[in-house]
DNA sequence: CTTCTTGCAAATTATTTGCATACAT
DNA sequence: ATGTATGCAAATAATTTGCAAGAAG
């Protein structure tokens, strides 16, 4: 067997497209993207890729609920790190790990749960919704 | 206006299900269960009692992906704790929240980010899981 | 050349919704 | 009686898949 990766525009430009969208965007939003540069290529194409990216680990899912959870988010950024979702904007922001501090898992790993990785989504308003509706009341 | 909400059998039936799953249940397995008592409800039922328990409190989703994170998952606790999900089984854990231990939100609210709540997933496997896995290797 | 990828369209899956009727209050 | 809730079926939304044609190595 061969089973080798090629290659392809559409690769390129749907990763360019995702780091370029500095969110977490949902495919659809990954597709017009790059629809502007690629104007053929196609939703199947673009799920096809983002699937493929996820699994050899180029790519994540956003561990976070949209209001109705219904498409998934995607996230370029692939070394772990945790997130804020606003719920004013709708925004969601990157977090350092360091910064939502050590979740303590040793309490679970005692109980002989074996850990290989924990996701943190922390909701409420970024800075600048916080302010704007503090002006506001 | 009056705007009352009814007490009937297959509210009832929707939220004992859940309750009873003992699990973290699919809208289609509610169904399921509810269907063995109540033969002619219909999944639009379910759908709709269930987001509306959701939205007064009275049921959460669990905030955990899915392998293909595409249906939600229910859970009648509706009191702040955490979840494992084992990779082995499928099966997610209720965690309690003193368990995992206090996830460090200062620094977040230092820089002016205003947090209403959070949600930690922890995946891995869980005790059977990873001493089955040991046993056959 | 060989075989992985793509574009297109149809198929699935999960969830929502319109409407006439049934039922709770 | 009055108006909310249900059952049914059709409608949406998000994602997946089969297949012939196109492109990468």
């Amino acid at each position: 067997m061969k089973q080798t990766t090629r290659v392809t525009r559409q690769k390129e430009a749907i990763l360019r497209a995702a780091l370029a969208s500095g969110d977490h965007p949902t495919a659809d939003t990954i597709y017009a993207t790059v629809r502007r540069e690629l104007p053929r290529v196609s939703l199947g194409t673009v799920y096809r890729n983002l699937q493929r990216m996820v699994a050899e680990g180029r790519m994540s899912l956003a561990p976070v609920q949209d209001d109705s959870g219904r498409s998934a988010r995607f996230d370029p950024e692939t070394r772990p790190h945790d997130h804020f979702v606003c719920q004013g904007c709708k925004r969601i922001y990157d977090v350092a790990r360091d910064r939502t501090a050590a979740v303590d898992l040793g309490a679970l790993e005692r109980k002989g749960f074996q850990v290989t990785l924990h996701t943190l989504a922390v909701y409420g308003l970024c800075p600048r919704c916080a302010s704007a509706r503090r002006g506001t009341r």
